[in-house]
RNA sequence: GCCGGAGUGGCGGAAUUGGUAGACGCGCUGGAUUCAAAAUCCAGUAUUGGCAACAGUGUGCGGGUUCGAGUCCCGCCUCCGGUACCA
């Protein structure tokens, strides 16, 4: 029979769907194991054949742990709310539900023709108000706690209101954005407002004044990571500062924990280093400086405390608070200017020319506390006002900008550390010896920090400070397709968290998604539903769309729980992801947040783990080749002119010059290679697909195509070709190199498909794609097939017991499989299968003790073909519920060993020996054989090393 | 700039702790089968010299350690990813 992959997927698919083979639950007396992929957000783009990569890779890691005993639980889900949809919304008037719908729909069917072993009926959506439901429960346990530093951990509110009550705040050692202190008489005396107000400053959810990035074409506000270069990440839109009230959620009350737990989770190097590097911590002194004639003090953070003496300046961030103050009535012109300036900079502007300082002097002066000289106060936007203090003292003389900007202002600089011992020093590095800084002198830049900390704390001027890069989490989106904000406002303003039972607080059905202006989100249009009976309103922005994702690997535990985000019992069972895998590109976003909430909820005590991944592994990004054609830039006799790659240099020189323009890859001839080209069809379809270029003339080196009519050039033949520009790049639509699974799955089978895109190479590199490679994983398969039946086509398989040789095949690959899997190298694996299904092809083998075992073995990589072949050897039930085969060691010890012989490290021969040829004996008998004496003779034979079962190696001399 | 990662045939890649470099597959070349093609099968395929046996050279570049280095160490180059007025 021959191997009909279309038609074994779907029998076997259907089955699979019937019977519930994946499901899956926390009863049971297995050991447990989760594996996670990144949920995906359902784009209308649908798939393409570089997204199911990770998702192949652990469909069969889950699939294998199954087969090894395990309880697997392997779920998928969409990532529904988000942007896209909305803006989608806004230019056809779909609701956001509807085609967020639509695009699952699509999403689910390319999934189901992959073969993947996910347990459907725990599916999430993040945009169903029975999931919503519960990201709302969570920011509202946000809202209700604060975090103790003392204990670290989170507390509920009510511990610190009490303990206002009793002592004010002086002792309260809390993460809070709270700038006064207070007595227990000052609280009790405060109204209710005020109250609020405080606590405000203490929630985990917090709302506050926040400098954000406001994108108007969105009507929106952006996190920092969804701005790349200073324009929006989806659109490109620009972005400006400003400063509105914002849902924020007190992330750096974890900073610490975020950063050492790293140490104990298995991730990447790389992926350590990102989440390290965006928190960011740094050590060193909060410390307040005078001002010259004034009773306020100028707060600054420094890691340099030991440089103080060659602080001769100060610069403050245009937006501080104290510029108004500073600023002397003679200045006030210049200092105005200024600050309009720094104003109308966009981030992208600032980004752009970072070497160069700008700034102006306020009029007044501080005072160096340890120098008693009175410094100028300026202000710079190098300076900035949301890390560290807003303000900082100036040391020309250590710091490159700070140097810089005296520089170009004439401000005086003094040297205080001498790096003449320490050649190829920069300013950088903390090292050198300590001058002109009075009792400082002489000490090491390391002694010397320590020793100022302990000036400044003794003294009063400050303390020891740990600062972090990493900010607060901007909550809140002037959007529509987001979760609402379960919470109300009174008249007063006094927010108040809904209850749990009065969750969830549904979307309004709207059918104007567009953003109002001056930064009122759509909801604000459903005045029905902002405004309730009882005069209480609503918020009317909604939580970004890391909100959902943040705890989405939990409601997979028990999806369907009405009553708790998920039960004790389920959490309790399934406790972490063992095993998570996805992109790079969550780095530092969803994996920040999803681990912030994690630690929350576990001191709460509602989850058992520190840490919801135990294990990551980031897949890499499957190219594609973007194939261009050259357009003259300018249009020839009013006309657009492309031509064959292989004229550009001879065209250039003639100073015509050239853009690439993407074009469609279907209608590439040897799509791929280097001598891929749009033949005369290829530029008919190009014309079809592209009108604009009806006219246009497409030379190729040998004729020219123009309105259908190629003409040969004077002298040839006359084929037309036009030969592509070939670049490896991303696959993406914009690009129109995107290959659909579906096409190849059709033509080749998923579980050809499965095998491909693992045998392409390591998970975690990026690879450009080729869809020529797969006619030898189809080759393989179909050579796999063909053991199990005579040259007939009919089903041969004997009972006759294996020989030795074939048992040794088989446990070769049992176990190199094994190995494989375990360290995640699933190309390797294929090659394993081929070199097994080669061997035993050649050695005729069709035994059933070997056939079947060799099933098992590949069911976790080719699930249909597994499942066909298995019911062909008679077995009942899915091979999915079988076991692993188990390594017997016994069939792969050697009789005897082919010992490659190296004279001076240069192979030069191999001897075999039996294996069990104690090192000893072995030394004398290669000495002896011809072979090698004819490289020893006449010359002394230094020493002869035999590493047993591997190889020999003689030293000779000379 | 800083922090990660990677450079191996025409291509994707293999070599788990230093121990036969190039497994497996694609592509290419030749052959068998066929009226022919597809499909399949067989052989070859790093490079230089040689009919061959064999020998020389080879894992980005330059050094080093070692009996032995793709793998370890030192110094460079290139590419990819992250990040950046972070005080």
């Amino acid at each position: 029979m021959e191997y009909k992959p279309r038609e074994i997927e779907k029998k076997w698919k259907a089955y699979w769907d019937e019977h519930k083979v994946y499901k899956v639950s926390h009863q049971s007396d297995r050991p447990k194991f989760y594996v996670l992929d990144m949920f995906p957000y359902p784009s209308g783009a649908g798939l393409h054949v570089g997204h199911p990569l990770g998702y192949i890779a652990s469909d069969i890691y889950a699939r294998y742990k199954r087969l090894k005993g395990f309880n697997v639980l392997h779920p998928m889900g969409y990532d529904a709310f988000g942007l896209p949809a909305e803006q989608y919304a806004i230019t056809t008037g779909v609701h956001p539900a509807k085609s967020t719908a639509a695009n699952i729909a699509r999403y689910r069917e390319q999934l189901d023709n992959l073969g993947f072993s996910f347990d459907w009926d725990r599916e999430v959506r993040t945009c169903e108000p029975s999931y919503y439901k519960w990201t709302q429960w969570i920011f509202a346990e946000l809202f209700q706690h604060y975090y103790d530093k003392a204990q670290n951990k989170a507390m509920p509110i009510e511990t610190l209101v009490a303990r206002f009550e009793k002592e004010g705040n002086t002792q309260v050692n809390a993460a809070n954005s709270q700038d006064k202190s207070f007595s227990a008489a000052e609280w009790q005396g405060m109204n209710k407002k005020e109250q609020a107000d405080v606590l405000m400053n203490y929630r985990l959810a917090y709302k506050k004044a926040s400098y954000v990035n406001w994108c108007e074409a969105l009507g929106t506000v952006l996190a920092n990571d969804e701005v790349k270069d200073g324009v929006s990440e989806r659109g490109g839109h620009p972005v400006e500062r400003r400063a509105m009230m914002q849902w924020s959620l007190r992330i750096t009350a974890y900073a610490d924990r975020l950063l050492y737990d790293l140490d104990n989770i298995d991730w990447s190097d790389a992926m350590k280093r990102m989440q390290g590097n965006w928190i960011g911590r740094s050590v060193g002194a909060q410390m307040f400086f005078p001002i010259a004639g004034s009773e306020q003090k100028i707060e600054i953070f420094t890691t340099r405390p030991d440089t103080i003496f060659g602080a001769t300046y100060m610069v403050l961030a245009p937006e501080h608070d104290l510029v108004p103050e500073l600023t002397t009535p003679d200045q006030k012109e210049k200092v105005d200017t200024y600050l309009s300036y720094a104003k109308a900079r966009s981030e992208r502007e600032r980004m752009a020319d970072v070497k160069e300082v700008t700034g102006a002097f306020l009029g007044s002066y501080a005072i160096n506390p340890f120098t008693e000289e009175q410094i100028p106060i300026w202000i710079g936007e190098y300076v900035l006002k949301d890390y560290g203090t807003g303000a900082i003292m100036a040391v020309p003389s250590d710091d490159d900008r700070d140097d810089a900007f005296a520089r170009k202002f004439g401000l005086k600089i003094i040297d205080v550390v001498d790096k003449s011992n320490y050649p190829g020093s920069t300013r950088h590095d903390k090292e050198g010896i300590i001058i002109n800084s009075g009792f400082l002198n002489g000490m090491e830049v390391p002694a010397a920090i320590d020793e100022m900390l302990n000036r400044i704390e003794s003294m009063g001027l400050g303390k020891r400070q740990v600062n972090y890069k990493l900010r607060d989490a901007l909550f809140s989106r002037q959007r529509y397709w987001g979760e609402p904000f379960p919470v109300t406002y009174d008249a007063d303003g006094i927010v108040q968290a809904m209850a749990p039972a009065d969750l969830p607080l549904e979307l309004p059905d709207m059918d104007d998604f567009k953003p109002s202006t001056g930064g009122q989100a759509p909801l604000a249009r459903a005045t029905d539903w902002v405004n309730l009976p009882n005069g209480m309103t609503r918020e009317t922005d909604t939580m970004p769309g890391s909100a959902g994702s943040s705890w989405y690997f939990l409601r997979y535990m028990d999806p369907q729980n009405d009553q708790e985000f998920a039960s004790q019992d389920a959490v309790n069972y399934w406790r972490e992801v063992d095993l998570y895998i996805g992109g790079t590109e969550h780095a530092v976003g969803h994996l920040m947040y999803s681990r912030m909430w994690h630690k929350f909820l576990y001191d709460k005590g509602l989850v058992p783990t520190v840490e919801p991944f135990k294990k990551l592994i980031n897949q890499g990004m499957i190219q594609g080749v973007v194939e261009n054609l050259y357009m003259q830039k300018d249009k020839v006799n009013g006309v657009n002119r492309f031509i064959c790659a292989s004229l550009l240099a001879a065209e250039e020189a003639k100073g015509h010059k050239f853009t690439k323009l993407p074009v469609l890859v279907d209608y590439v001839t040897d799509y791929g290679l280097p001598a891929s080209h749009l033949n005369e069809a290829g530029v008919k379809q190009f014309i079809a697909w592209r009108p604009d270029y009806a006219e246009a003339i497409f030379e190729g080196t040998d004729a020219i195509f123009q309105k259908g009519v190629v003409t040969a050039k004077a002298g040839k033949t006359g084929t037309f070709q036009l030969i592509t520009q070939s670049e490896v790049g991303k696959m993406s639509k914009s690009l129109y190199n995107v290959i659909n699974p579906d096409d190849v799955v059709e033509q080749y089978g998923a579980d050809c498909f499965r095998m491909y895109e693992m045998f392409l190479g390591p998970i975690e590199q990026a690879k450009p794609w080729d869809t020529k490679g797969i006619s030898g994983v189809y080759n393989f398969l179909r050579k796999f097939w063909g053991l199990f039946f005579d040259k007939l086509g009919n089903w041969a398989v004997s009972d006759a017991e294996p020989t030795r040789e074939e048992w040794k095949i088989l446990h070769t690959a049992i176990k190199r499989i094994t190995d494989d899997v375990e360290r995640y190298s699933f190309n390797t694996c294929v090659s394993t299968f081929m070199i097994a299904t080669n061997d035993l092809q050649k050695a005729g083998c069709n035994k059933v003790a070997i056939l079947e075992e060799l099933v098992q073995l590949i069911a976790p990589f080719a699930p249909h073909l597994a499942e066909e072949l298995w019911q062909g050897l008679g077995k009942s039930g899915s091979v999915h519920h079988a076991n692993f085969p188990i390594l017997n060691e016994a069939y792969l010890v050697e009789d005897t060993i082919e010992y490659p012989v190296q004279i001076n490290g240069k192979l030069r021969m191999t001897a075999a020996f039996a294996a069990d040829t104690p090192p000893q004996v072995l030394e004398k008998a290669i000495l002896e054989l011809e072979a090698v004496q004819k490289w020893t003779e006449g010359k002394e034979v230094k020493k002869v090393i035999v590493v047993p079962k591997r190889m020999i190696n003689i030293v000779v001399a000379g």
